[in-house]
RNA sequence: GGCGGCAUAGCCAAGUGGCUAAGGCAGUGGUCUGCAAAACCAUUAUUCCCCAGUUCGACUCUGGGUGCCGCCUCCA
C-alpha cells in the first residue's frame, strides 16, 4: 500500500514518490508575523502536523521545515502603528505563534528560519535571476520578468494574456510588465534596510521561500505546503524564482488545504470575520478543535459553528467514554472462558489499523479515518457492555488491544493522548465548579431524595432529581446506591 | 471577464461505475429503572441540486443548466 496525494501541480492523486528512498523533504509556506494567528492559520498548522505524523508513521523520515516571514509591509507598517520596530514586533507574534502551537499540541518543525536571517542567501539568488536575464533592476527595485518565464501560471492554470485582461494589477511604470513582481525594494527612510548591489532595501515577498527552501533542502524537493490561497501569486512566483535560478523543477508534490469559513465566507483578516487561536482555546480544549478540523478532509471548506465545535466536543467525550469504560475492565479474566465477541465485532476490532491506514493513504482522508474509529468505538463499546460477569481472559484482550489501538491512531491525529478518567474528571470538575452546588450539598439532596424514595414519595424524589438535572447533576440509582456525575 | 472548487439525510461529513450510500451530532423506539439519567441496542437518504447523454448498469463518467464558494490585490 502506498500513500496517494492529491498534487496542485497535476490535478490528480499520485502515489508518492520521494527523491530519497522512505524520505521526505516539506517545506510549508508560514506566517507572515504581524498579529495573532486565527483559525485560519490553525488549520493549516494542524493539517500539515497531520500529515507529518502520518508520514512518520509510515515509515518514512521527514524534514518538516516552516518558515516565518518577518519582513514585509504590513509588518513595517504594523510596527510603525505600534511605535515600535519591526524586529521586536515580529519577535512578539513568534513567540506567541509558538504559544498557540503548543497549546494546540502540534509538533515542532524541524526548523523555523526566517526571512531576515537569510538575506545574503536572498541577494544571491536575486543576482542569479539577473544574470540569467530573468530580473531587471530598475531605481533600486529589482523586478521578475515573468514573461521570460516559460511555464508561468503553470501551477494556477493561467496565462499571461488571462491576467492581464483581468486587469485588477496596480500599473507601475517601473514595470516592463504589469505582471512582473519584485524580487527587491529600495527602502524607504526609516525602514529596515539591508545593503545590496542595487543599494539598501530589503526583499520582496515570495523570494525568502524560495532562498530558504533551496538552503536547507536543496533545488528539488519532495512537498510544498500552503493553504489554497497561496497558489497564487506566491507559490507561482516561487516556482518562478527557484525554476528560473536553477533549471530544474522545484517541487514534486504540492500540497494545498482549503479554508476555514465563517457562514460560508472565508475567515480574513480584511472582512474581520475571524477568531483568534486563543480566543477559542479559552472556549474549547484544543483536542476538540482538532476532532473538529480533523472531520472533514483537508482541502474542503471548513465551516466553523458554534454547533460544530460542540458536536466534536461530545464526539470526543464519547472516545474518552470508552477509553474510560476500558479502564474499569477486570485485571484477571476466566482463561478457559469462551471468547464472547461475534466474528463482525472482532473484524471491526482487528481490522481497525488497516482501515485507518487505508483511509489515511488515500491523501490523508481524515474524516474517513475517524469514522472507522468511532465505528470500533461503537463495536468495543457493545461488548463491553454485554460483559458476563466473569469476562473471558481472552475477550478482556481483545478489549485492551482495542483500546491500545485507539489510542496509538489517536496520536497521528494528536488527540486520545490523556488519561481518559483524568479528562472526564476535569471536566466534571470544571462544570462543578461553575455551578451553585457543592458536592456536600448535592450528597445531601441526594440523601433526602433516597429517604423520599423509602416512602414511596416519588413526586419528592423526582423533584429533587429534575432540581439536580437542571444544574446537570445527573444521578444514578443503582443496586448498591445512588451515585452522582456530572453531565458532559 | 479569466481560472478553480463544491452541491450527499434535520445539521456536520465520507464514499463508490453494480454487494446494505461510512461515521459524528440531533431525533425516535427499545433494554434498564418506581419514573428517570447514563450506557448499550435498533432505527432515521429506494436516494446523492436539475436536465440530457455514454453504459447492461451512474450518486459516481461526459455535456448543459442552476446555486454557492475561492483565486486573479494582502491572505493559511
Amino acid at each position: 500500500m502506498t500513500i496517494s496525494i492529491y498534487n496542485t501541480k497535476t490535478g490528480k492523486k499520485e502515489p508518492l514518490s520521494t527523491i530519497k528512498e522512505k524520505h521526505i523533504n516539506l517545506y510549508v509556506c508560514g506566517i507572515t508575523v504581524y498579529d495573532y494567528c486565527h483559525l485560519g492559520h490553525a488549520r493549516s498548522t494542524l493539517v500539515f502536523d497531520m500529515i507529518v505524523r502520518y508520514l512518520r508513521y509510515r515509515g518514512n523520515t521527514v524534514t518538516f521545515i516552516r518558515n516565518f516571514t518577518d519582513i514585509d509591509d504590513k509588518i513595517i507598517k504594523r510596527a510603525a502603528e505600534q511605535g515600535t520596530t519591526t524586529e521586536e514586533l515580529s519577535n512578539r507574534f513568534i513567540e506567541a505563534f509558538h504559544e498557540d502551537m503548543a497549546s494546540l499540541g502540534n509538533l515542532k518543525p524541524d526548523l523555523e528560519p526566517k526571512a531576515t536571517e537569510h538575506i545574503p542567501e536572498i541577494v544571491d539568488l536575486i543576482q542569479t535571476l539577473i544574470d540569467r536575464g530573468l530580473a531587471y533592476e530598475q531605481d533600486g527595485d529589482v523586478y521578475y520578468r515573468v514573461e521570460r518565464f516559460a511555464n508561468y501560471g503553470a501551477l494556477s492554470g493561467r496565462n499571461l494574456a488571462d491576467m492581464m485582461a483581468g486587469a485588477r494589477i496596480a500599473v507601475s511604470d517601473k514595470k516592463e510588465n504589469p505582471m512582473d513582481f519584485v524580487l527587491w525594494k529600495s527602502s524607504k527612510p526609516g525602514e529596515p534596510t539591508w545593503d545590496s548591489p542595487w543599494g539598501a532595501g530589503r526583499p520582496g515577498w515570495h523570494i525568502e521561500c524560495s532562498a530558504m527552501s533551496k538552503k536547507y533542502l536543496g533545488d528539488t524537493f519532495d512537498i510544498h505546503g500552503g493553504g489554497k490561497d497561496l497558489i497564487f501569486p506566491h507559490h507561482e512566483n516561487e516556482i518562478a524564482q527557484s525554476e528560473g535560478a536553477s533549471g530544474k523543477p522545484f517541487v514534486n508534490t504540492w500540497i494545498h488545504h482549503g479554508f476555514v469559513t465563517i457562514k460560508d465566507e472565508k475567515m480574513s483578516k480584511s472582512l474581520g470575520n475571524f477568531l483568534t487561536i486563543r480566543e477559542l482555546l479559552e472556549q474549547y480544549p484544543a483536542e476538540v478543535l482538532r476532532l473538529f478540523v480533523f472531520s472533514a478532509h483537508y482541502r474542503t471548506p471548513l465551516d466553523f459553528t458554534d454547533q460544530a465545535m460542540q458536536d466534536a466536543e461530545t464526539g470526543l467525550d464519547r472516545l474518552y467514554g470508552c477509553l474510560a469504560t476500558l479502564t474499569r475492565l477486570p485485571r484477571q479474566g476466566d482463561a478457559d472462558a469462551a471468547d464472547t465477541v461475534g466474528k463482525k465485532d472482532r473484524q471491526k476490532l482487528e481490522k481497525l489499523e488497516e482501515r485507518f491506514c487505508k483511509a489515511m493513504d488515500n491523501d490523508f482522508n481524515s474524516a474517513q479515518a475517524l469514522g472507522h474509529i468511532f465505528d470500533t468505538v461503537k463495536a468495543v463499546n457493545k461488548i463491553a457492555q454485554h460483559l458476563p460477569p466473569t469476562p473471558s481472559q481472552q475477550t478482556l484482550d481483545r478489549l485492551r488491544q482495542a483500546g491500545a489501538t485507539l489510542k496509538q491512531l489517536g496520536d497521528l491525529l494528536g488527540i486520545l493522548q490523556q488519561d481518559p478518567v483524568a479528562y472526564l474528571t476535569a471536566k466534571q470538575e470544571k462544570i462543578l465548579s461553575a455551578i451553585d452546588l457543592s458536592p456536600q450539598q448535592i450528597e445531601a439532596l441526594i440523601a433526602e431524595r433516597n429517604k423520599a424514595r423509602d416512602e414511596k414519595d416519588w413526586t419528592r424524589a423526582d423533584e429533587i432529581r429534575d432540581r439536580l438535572l437542571s444544574r446537570n447533576i445527573e444521578i444514578k440509582d443503582a443496586a448498591g446506591g445512588t451515585t452522582w456525575q456530572v453531565k458532559i
